[in-house]
DNA sequence: AGCTTTACTGACCGAAAGGTCAATTACTAA
DNA sequence: TTAGTAATTGACCTTTCGGTCAGTAAAGCT
């Protein structure tokens, strides 16, 4: 007997609106920034009354948070479980795969950070601190032991992770620079392998590695 | 005989006051993004009533307007003249110095525009589309004819340059990021050689080159 | 069915937004 | 000087903002 809470109607319908609320709000943050994004637009996007809006989540900020809070709990910083005597080439390859994956595929999270740090990241703080830092801590660390056992090249490793972030996260953040640019109206299929191909290229070669071969998935 | 306008004591002013104006909005745009910053916030930073912002911008679009087109005035994309035949660890090596000293020390401009990309670049989008798409025309070009003369190998030029400019512009649009994870306040002194080397070291190592000699300037 | 409680929302609020304008204050040129 | 013109700005306007609240509707419980 677990402790079933019967699909309590009233639960059912709060939850459906809370999402229908979440992915608009989402949308709209990512877009327009906090500032850019008004509750009404929001209402008018979920097709909710604003003050349900309001009755839901508070304030404006207690429905940015809960975005946010949507966000983290589905993310996922990638290389779990890496250790120093995993392969390097093979890690960071799919690191920086699953990276631009996300980054074509689902700009808004992205976006939304990018946002949100621009600002100097007021509600974000207390996340990296608590749980990126830690995680950070942890890769730079089997970093530091491939280069000691001289499988990869001598960089800070902190800036190695800031060069595969930030080369991945453009596509996502800077996807109207991209687009642009490339004179382009969005991505196409083909785009994901070429921009992996390349960022992956550049990156491991750059401290020492081959390209693994891609066995297609 | 130029046709030197004598210092009108009411141009004067007038410089002096836009010249104020022109750089608390270049600063409130930067951390706030348009709709995060008022025209009364920009009055107050100035210290001018918020009648005299409108009557010299016409609007707060007005006055948006007026200081991207100061910034991309004052903009080098850099790169400038590079050809075919110029040696590209030298070329590219300088390029990397000079973005991450820029993003270091004057990150403003980068995070305005960061703002705007994001949202759309709904100003930008003829800049990028009159003046940055020939100029990256221009040195894909270049960069196709090192490939092919086997100087540096073979990857999407487009994402090589893209390459170059994320991993430099991270370190001023995602500043708040970066020293949250390093546990820092702010840059120091050794940070923009410490970028630069492991920038560059990726980058360049990452397309088949080595990195110059540094001769300190 | 009827009673209680919770969920909801239309109408409203004060504050702050961008923007206008009439009145006032400089300058300039004659 | 002084008339004419341009520069300046305090006061005010409309709209929209985030947020409140009293009243209504909808479950849940016995």
């Amino acid at each position: 007997m677990t402790t079933q809470t019967k699909p309590n109607k009233k639960e059912v319908t709060r939850e459906k609106n809370q999402l229908l609320i979440l992915n608009a709000a989402e949308q709209l943050f990512s877009l327009n920034g906090y500032d850019g994004a008004s509750m009404s637009m929001v209402a008018k996007e979920a097709n909710v009354p604003k003050a349900n809006i309001l009755y839901y989540f508070k304030s404006k900020d207690g429905l940015y948070e809960a975005v946010i809070d949507r966000i983290i709990a589905n993310w996922n910083l990638g290389l779990d479980n890496v250790t120093a005597e995993d392969d390097p080439a093979a890690v960071l390859y799919n690191y920086i795969k699953s990276k631009v994956i996300l980054a074509v595929n689902q700009p808004l999270q992205s976006r939304l950070f990018a946002n949100e740090i621009l600002r100097g990241a007021p509600y974000l703080q207390n996340y990296f601190r608590t749980n990126t830092r830690p995680w950070v801590k942890q890769k730079i660390d089997v970093f530091q032991s491939w280069m000691d056992a001289k499988k990869i090249d001598q960089v800070d490793p902190h800036h190695l992770l800031f060069t595969i972030w930030s080369t991945t996260q453009y596509y996502a953040d800077f996807q109207a620079e991209v687009l642009l640019v490339m004179n382009k109206l969005e991505y196409d299929k083909t785009d994901v392998a070429q921009i992996t191909q390349s960022i992956a290229h550049i990156i491991l070669k750059g401290i020492g590695l081959k390209i693994p071969v891609q066995n297609e998935s």
